[in-house]
DNA sequence: CTGTTAGCGCCTTCAG
DNA sequence: CTGAAGGCGCTAACAG
């Protein structure tokens, strides 16, 4: 019987002439299967699957063969019910496309898979009512943790959405302790809005623009608080001269093109972010707005991009990749079990480029 | 007992002052729950919550409002269990960080989300290890079909893999048309490199460089096939001046400024993809030589910042995001049962920019 | 229209 | 060191 196998080993761990039977029935080789096939009971094949309890060498050399035979693989459906772990991670986001965010994902992605766990995307396309309802999906019975990125739901909505899972981190959100860790900017966007004003303010600029980021619930101060304290310290920033974008490179030539037009006093633009930003750039460049002589522009993330047009942007930088790699150690921390709140803050520096030296 | 609901109910669907105890004990409510509560048997609470066979709108909605009162949420893993359906389906990409792949994959989840679909995300860094590493840990247990962007695997090693699962969609690549349907662009890299050439030389061009990408399985062609039939054509691609480089922008700018310090005599360069052609362009640039006057740059997948940069980059379109749509469309069908094989191939238009006029 | 019976594939007791 | 029973939470297939 042992000589024979070679042939239908073949076809199972192989793409085979019996694809199509199994496409049928979708016979899963099961545990007894190999428990049977083994002359075992169940539960030795399980512990040495699973490495646990003793075992005579023996029987584990045996049971391994006949699992390899066979092609078996055990359910990660079946095994989820029974333990109450999935090994997957929820990752929320607003957009993967937008290179900030990708780069955290990819950082979370590529930690978490070393711990074995597989992340689940779900992108909200920057709109509030998709990430509730992908949040709503997400069920607590489907992930061990939840990183929700950015989000912009109100505590109202997002709070409950969290307490229903058993991990949680949020990057570049505040939440009560208990519900989550945190891992953010150390300003946020109002702050680096106030950053911005300042640097333009001291290189002499008086008419300032703003191209903020959509009621963003990531936003620590809406935009009156911020016009307000720059007010305190002799900064102008007209409330009219303040404009929300939607975070894409489009919205921003849209917006920025619009904007310039209508107020072409303006002498600098802070954008939301380098993709906003570098749309102003491009929207200044095609009004014939020299840059940065005519027009200075602040952007926001330092993608790469950023550094790559001309003139080059100048904008803040925070690690990406880290933020998304110290976020996922954060909630394997707490799947683990160690619910301690831990939050971790980066400094944004300003990198000075060409679009406002 | 009605009337003392409320209380529990806000603790239960609000973040409230039991959360600590819940953490403890994680007591899911479960459908028994359900139906001991609404006087109900399981089957009846299970049909209210899949719509399935016919009730009376009277114990629906008794049954209705006791979920809603008890925040009962299915368990996903039980039911994957039963079903064999678990509605998620696996992504495996090279890099996320690729705007060509990071927009190909926000076409993929928008479109098996409207299905109700969950996607996971598997990253492997363009490394054709740990792509194999990756599926290898994503058990058809976990994931009711796959689609595979770009593999960079040899056919030995992805066909077995593919095979396991009951539906899977390959994109930028072939596969025997039992495994899977295919979505890709018609062209390929090879002949994409071919076309570039052909530009090149019409442009007047005889010593053109080919910085492509490495060792990649989607490559329909290899290196050696496209300079004889380049040389087949009059067209003169030397062996020493293609050299290759992984596909990121960083990997383009060292290899492209070692490359053009050592072929100072070439006057055109290919890039496998647009971050490599982006990373030669800065290096070009950093060199001194001047674009497009001492050196003809063409890149390849058309991302935002070919078009943004100075001089705007010379490159191949394809619609990344329907790309991605589509995909996800076969895989559906296929996991609907329809497993007809299915292909879509797109042109790549060259978009004639600065870098190569 | 509703309930009963049997598992899905695995792991956690508890006995040997 | 190994096995037998029971159940995780849900639904399919039958009853009534």
């Amino acid at each position: 019987m042992e000589s024979k196998r070679p042939t239908t080993l073949k076809s199972v761990s192989f793409f085979g002439e019996n694809v199509k039977q199994m496409t049928n029935k979708r016979q899963r080789i099961t545990l007894d299967d190999v428990a049977r096939e083994a002359g075992v009971s169940a539960m030795t094949v399980s512990r040495v699957i699973n490495n646990t309890g003793r075992i005579s060498s023996e029987t584990r050399e045996h049971v391994s063969d006949v699992i390899a035979r066979l092609g078996y693989r055990p359910s990660r459906t079946a095994r989820a019910l029974v333990t109450n772990r999935t090994y997957m991670i929820g990752v929320v986001i607003p957009d993967i496309t937008n290179p900030y965010f990708s780069e955290i994902t990819q950082g979370v992605e590529e930690t978490v898979r070393e711990d074995d766990y597989s992340v689940i995307l779900a992108n909200t396309n920057e709109s509030a009512s998709r990430e509730e309802v992908v949040l709503n999906h997400i069920d607590a019975s489907m992930v061990d943790g939840l990183i929700v990125c950015s989000s912009r739901l109100p505590d109202e909505i997002l709070l409950p959405q969290l307490e229903r899972h058993q991990a949680v981190v949020v990057v570049n959100r505040k939440v009560p302790e208990e519900l989550a860790s945190s891992v953010r900017t150390s300003y946020g966007l109002g702050f680096r809005a106030i950053q911005s004003a300042r640097y333009l303010a001291k290189a002499g600029h008086e008419r300032i623009g703003y191209v903020y980021l959509g009621r963003s619930a990531a936003m620590t101060m809406d935009i009156d608080q911020i016009i307000e304290q720059l007010a305190a310290e002799g900064i102008f920033l007209k409330r009219e001269w303040c404009v929300s974008s939607r975070p894409t490179w489009q919205h921003g030539y849209d917006t920025g093109k619009a904007f310039l037009e209508k107020f072409p006093e303006l002498t600098a633009v802070i954008g939301g972010n380098d993709l906003i930003a570098l749309g102003i750039l491009r929207a200044a460049r095609d009004l014939g707005r020299k840059v940065p002589e005519d027009l200075a522009i602040i952007g926001g993330d330092d993608i790469l991009m950023a550094s790559q047009v001309t003139p080059p942007l100048t904008t803040f930088r925070m690690p990406k990749h880290e933020i998304g790699v110290v976020a996922a150690q954060l909630l394997l921390k707490r799947i683990a079990g160690d619910m301690t709140y831990r939050e971790h803050l980066y400094d944004e520096i300003l990198i000075e480029r060409g679009t406002a030296p």
